[in-house]
DNA sequence: CTGTTAGCGCTTTCAA
DNA sequence: TTGAAAGCGCTAACAG
């Protein structure tokens, strides 16, 4: 019968034993620290190359209690916006010599509370969190790491009341800034598919609001910025052109269609997601409406199809790698000793003005052409160009 | 002076003080095994509870031998398909009580060769790989997992002479399913944009199979069904037709403007890979020429754009979540004591005909209506809808 | 500079 | 049933 430990690869005894060396030295030269005689040390690399001895991190983690990994959770993988995330984060902490654990939710509370116990439990140093759970009352969980002092980094999140590092773009704003262009092609019903799943439809303002207020920041402020927008031009708030969650290109499709087969229908839609869009799209084709005629649009994420679609769309573009560059950064910062800032670090994201937008069929109600005439139509001679602006 | 361990958490030790048992009992109650009497298993939950106690799964292992863990190599965790695949073996694992960790290397062979070694020194129990560096002489570092009694499953990939079991679609099949329809419509001159990057493009046939040989897997299958379909038409292979990596959607977009602007153009293109659709609108809008009028176009990898554009997409869908889950799977049998099948296990993929695909404008190659009609014209009456065949 | 030794937190015989 | 003790592979004092 052979070693019973199976082929679980040599360790650093068999390694010194190999060298004839004690074990400390093998151990010495393997693990990169303290002093080793260059014959030994020679000796030692040897043996170990000649065994393929391979360090067990376990082992090391152990010992030390740090185990240079991050784990990042985020709501969903299979999000372009997310995946992009991740690779900032991964790029960063490659680079510094730390391996990332991912885990992504899917939207799943219960799939949440579980990603921050499989982290705790292998004993990661630092934790990023992109996920979906962090309303007003489901933060026990992040709590939960942060007690056992583990650093926690929020990125396309915020959680006032947890006082924690955060990367962000200034959603309200970004959304606002749609808006305006949309109100500045002349379009004052304006559809919002918004994020949050709520119970019931709110019907007023407030209740809206309220909403918001237990669910995502990031939905929240950019309903914000769309109710910004809306007041500045005096537009009156009407809760029928918001759609809330849950989230699928299914409901989308239902939610746009019933904004667009109201007797006063919209003639805009502002899509607070990434798949909002396609389910736009597909609801304006059942329709039987196009784009940019019938109906204005704009939507957050921008992406490689939306650069190509008939006419291009008009997007927002967050600078995901950098968001998650920089959350990858102020968490290995605070590993390494720095003093968390506990604020919010805010990220430039961009409007890129292409082709969906134009002024309202119906032309009733458009602006007076000094302020902000629409630039889309005026920079845009060829479609597939775009203007950007910050 | 505080614990010096910090904040770490509590220890089964502490735990075992705190309930009045020793250590042992508390580690059975907590650990799940051996026989503990209702009320001393009672003390020790109440004190875990108190404490907040949770298990170091990296002492566990490092008793046990076993991590619960998966390792998931991805070669680019932003492409929607590794994406998908990712989640569905994320959902079986999760199911069978085990965790993932997942490792892209954004098609990078240095990345892939420190993936392995990371999956390795962490002591994962087996691992999942759908990375790139899999051609002919790049396997060394699987080697290295296998050797060490780490069960490997390949999946969208298969390497031979490896002999491993594997996870894929029929991708020969599939292509030239993808190209008869275009060959059906009345093309003669097929683009395809393919994968592998090779020093320089092949003049011949057969340097073009040399170097699929020593690339990827899949990439070589999709390449043999495009000759495929064109040997059974009788249609001479041009090497001009087709396009080598790096796949870049800039490069796609050059190259597709080359095949366009032949004296004998493409009327018809085929992209081999997520982001060759793309790049080749790109390359058609540049050209001033429309699809499926102009040219004809399928692509692999079918999403919610493909979708909505306008005329809807031609798209071979893969079944990505079953591809993971599949895949996890076998994995997980193998560890639970299954004896490994080593073989390929290949799932059904469907081309999704929706209507980008016409006939040829110069229509002077047109097939006798009797064999096989365009039917994608004739079963598509509105856009949106769509035709699917296994 | 090198080797001995004592843990890290958990599992797992083995007696009691 | 329960507890004491050894050991997983590594790091880190501490002598030598």
């Amino acid at each position: 019968m052979p070693t019973d430990r199976g082929q679980a690869g040599p360790t650093i005894s068999e390694v010194a034993a190999e060298a004839g060396v004690g074990r400390a030295t093998a151990a010495r030269t393997l693990g990169g620290y303290g002093y080793v005689s260059p014959e030994l040390r020679a000796r030692v690399l040897a043996a170990a190359e000649k065994l393929g001895y391979r360090a067990n991190a376990l082992a090391r983690s152990m010992s030390t209690g740090v185990s240079h990994t991050l784990g990042v959770i985020v709501a969903d993988i299979g999000n372009p916006f997310f995946a992009g995330l991740l690779r900032g984060v991964s790029d960063t902490s490659r680079a510094r010599g730390f391996d990332v654990i991912v885990l992504s939710t899917y939207e799943n509370l219960q799939a949440e509370v579980a990603a921050t116990d499989v982290l705790i439990d292998k004993r990661v140093d630092g934790v990023i969190v992109a996920s979906a759970a962090l309303g007003r009352d489901q933060v026990a969980h992040l709590r939960a790491a942060i007690d056992r002092g583990i650093p926690v980094v929020l990125v396309d999140r915020a959680v006032p009341s947890l006082d924690l590092d955060s990367v962000v773009i200034d959603n309200r704003d970004a959304a606002r800034q749609a808006v305006e262009v949309l109100i500045a092609a002349g379009h004052r019903r304006i559809g919002f598919v918004w994020g949050p799943p709520v119970p019931e439809p709110p019907a007023t303002r407030r209740e809206l609001l309220t909403a918001a207020s237990r669910n995502l920041w990031t939905d929240g402020e950019r309903l914000r910025g769309y109710l910004d927008a809306l007041d500045d031009a005096h537009i009156p708030f009407d809760p029928q052109l918001v759609m809330v969650g849950p989230k699928t290109e299914e409901r989308v499709v239902t939610e746009v269609g019933r904004m667009l087969a109201l007797p006063d229908r919209v003639t805009a839609v502002f899509c607070s997601e990434t798949d909002g869009m396609t389910g736009s799209l597909r609801a304006l084709r059942r329709a039987g409406l196009s784009y940019p005629e019938d109906v204005a649009l704009i939507g957050f994420d921008d992406s490689a199809w939306a650069a190509v679609m008939e006419p291009p769309l008009t997007m927002i573009a967050q600078p995901v790698h950098e968001l998650g560059a920089k959350a990858a950064e102020v968490l290995l910062d605070i590993l390494a000793g720095a003093e968390p800032a506990r604020e919010m670090h805010t990220l430039r994201s961009r409007l890129i003005e292409r082709a969906s937008v134009a002024p309202p069929r119906t032309s009733a109600s458009a602006p007076p052409a000094s302020a902000s005439a629409p630039p889309a139509s005026a920079a845009a001679p060829r479609a597939g160009d775009a203007a950007v602006r910050p």
